[in-house]
DNA sequence: GCAAAAATTTGAATCGATCCAACGAAAGTG
DNA sequence: CACTTTCGTTGGATCGATTCAAATTTTTGC
């Protein structure tokens, strides 16, 4: 009997079921989908011819078609899949986003490629009721692709400053003020900016007029927050070296050899993510340099793992699930707006901070 | 204009293209999948009108029930969707999972539910086109729901016996010989157990009984594998204290408490999972316990985060996103058999062992 | 210039369900 | 007993595409 449902090549459809029960299609369906609504004795004797045929129940892609919603939202991202699974920054917010969806009982979905062809076919025919894109990297791209499938969707990270889209920022300037802020009133006053990219494929030290056109809205935010409120404190920020990461070890390293081989080290270290912010630390480390004796380290973003690095980070918190909840629950409920929305930061005051060393 | 396609509340459909451009539906349709084999001219036209019209493209939902494949593997647990993302065991198995997904550009779909109801509804109702199930709890039932659904699924972890179902294990019984053999070489005798469940609802000391009717092979495999490696070095394993814990850190600290309570504590633990090795690392550092100088710990996964904690821990390690990986190819080139397959375990040596105190 | 071959296009059938207006039978009402 | 309700069932329409055999048009060969 096993070889009747596994061996029966065509697989049972509700039509099978109705026609072996004897009623209607129509009826069938009912008993599967609206079951009260169908008298007891008809419906047992469905049920049973369901039972006898080896019947998988309705298929969702028949009624998919019928009902329109996935009742799924798409996360989509340029990255490689393992993305969401590595990053701290992506888990985090792929927590709050399964948060979102685990109470409305949503499913989801994760869309990525390794090629941009691949990747727009993937973007085309995801089964889901709208995105959540991650612009870690070719954000406007994958805008792009993600507004032809017409569907509801959210940019978190988006590095740029168009309208037409909904988007989930954080307050960067804040969050630079925040940071500059809190190393000044420790005393500091030489400082150096390991920063995120400014504009595609650049690295190494930045000219203000790089940073005039930066095309990433993101990292010139952080940075006006940064110099807004050191200058301030009275500090020269044409003076503040301004290194461009890729936001990995390799360059950020270079960064750091960059900066510590000037005559006049910087005391004080922002840095544009934990990421960056806990290669630097390590760097130091292993130059024997003491963190926060020597220098001190301020992060961005608020990764868990900033709380248990040596020594724990002082960083910007971003609300990170709170973004993924509100970007899953704008695709659940959404209301055909575009809007964008801008989430407060926070300074959170860890171990990697203090007053910088008395100059003798 | 933007009032006609987002107003307009019918979406465009292919059969609006094909009539705003004059042709038929099929080859409308062929203008999108198969655009080499319409003449220019008609395929021009045809792509004018979908534009002007603001089509979206073949709607995926229309083509997939034609298609009958969704190209995409559904992950299932009963866990909230946000272990994926949390737990370290898990996410190592996705980012193997999502690698063999990108490879064939096959998509990822996250399953899981608040309560079992609705985890058999989003079961029943994913759309993909076989399951990976993670069975850490609840095994049996994932397992049964998911056989409804007639799709091909493969169980990770499962902890039973069930040769009906295709599954990826890994010799548990030989990583309990490694890990216990690797204590018994260094010269330990006294060891304590620090195990997973071995069937619902249980916790505290174990006795032979309750290893006997385990419901739980995987858990039971291990102990047996730890207890044959020691028999062989002349510990009566008989009094051997056995603990079950929950895999977290109330009953691990309970455990440990009871376990160091004895009038001759052990020299060595074997912990059935890094976690719970890593709780006890910290129990015992916290308690002034020296590892490995007092007290030796084994763990058992091999999870990404048992090499980088103090001291790094000695543990068996699973192939962890080899098995993920090869789950995925089971759905993704599935011929229909049902198989077993076992992995083999590997010991990695690190610093949270080595041989017992002398006892002068 | 005409028949045969090749290239395109057509339109009906299909995928697997749900929805709903219409209908028939049983139950309730005066 | 005729007449309205109520309850359950029916079967056609629909969701949005793809497919394929047949019809049509265009090319090619001579």
């Amino acid at each position: 009997m096993a070889s009747l449902t596994e061996g029966g090549r065509r697989p049972i459809r509700l039509a099978d079921i109705a026609k072996a029960a004897g009623v209607s299609h129509g009826t069938a369906s009912n008993v599967f989908s609206r079951p009260e609504i169908v008298r007891e004795e008809v419906r047992e004797r469905v049920k049973a011819a369901a039972e006898a045929l080896g019947y998988a129940g309705p298929d969702p892609k028949g009624r998919l078609l019928r009902a329109g919603k996935v009742n799924a939202i798409g996360v989509a991202t340029t990255e490689p899949l393992s993305y969401f699974f590595d990053d701290p920054f992506a888990r985090v917010m792929m927590a709050g986003i399964s948060e979102a969806c685990d109470a409305t009982g949503a499913g989801i979905a994760l869309v990525s490629a390794g090629n941009e062809e691949k990747l727009a076919w993937n973007i085309q025919s995801a089964l889901v009721d709208g995105f959540i894109l991650f612009c870690i990297e070719g954000g406007p791209r994958l805008v792009e692709l993600t507004r032809e499938r017409k569907l509801p969707f959210v940019a978190l990270e988006l590095g740029s400053q168009d309208d037409t889209v909904s988007a989930i920022s954080i307050d960067n300037v804040a969050g630079g003020r925040l940071a500059a802020r809190h190393l000044a009133e420790l005393g500091h006053r030489r400082f150096a900016v390991l920063s995120l990219a400014f504009a595609d494929d650049s690295t190494g030290l930045v000219s203000p007029e790089q940073v005039r056109t930066a095309s990433y809205t993101g990292t010139r935010d952080r940075l006006l927050g940064y110099f807004e409120e050191l200058s301030r404190f009275g500090v020269d920020t044409a003076k503040v070296p301004v290194y461009e990461t890729e936001n990995d070890k390799a360059s950020t390293k270079a960064g750091l050899e960059t900066i510590f081989a000037s005559a006049e080290p910087p005391t004080a270290i922002l840095a544009m993510s934990d990421r960056i912010a806990m290669v630097a630390l390590e760097w130091l480390s292993a130059r024997g340099i003491a963190v926060p004796r020597d220098v001190s380290v301020v992060g961005f973003d608020g990764v868990p793992e900033a709380a248990i690095c040596e020594p724990p980070l002082t960083t910007i918190a971003q609300p990170i699930a709170e973004i993924g909840r509100r970007a899953a629950r704008r695709i659940l409920d959404f209301d055909g707006t575009v809007r964008r929305e801008t989430l407060d930061v926070e300074l959170v005051v860890r171990a990697s901070s203090g007053p910088p060393p008395s100059t003798g």
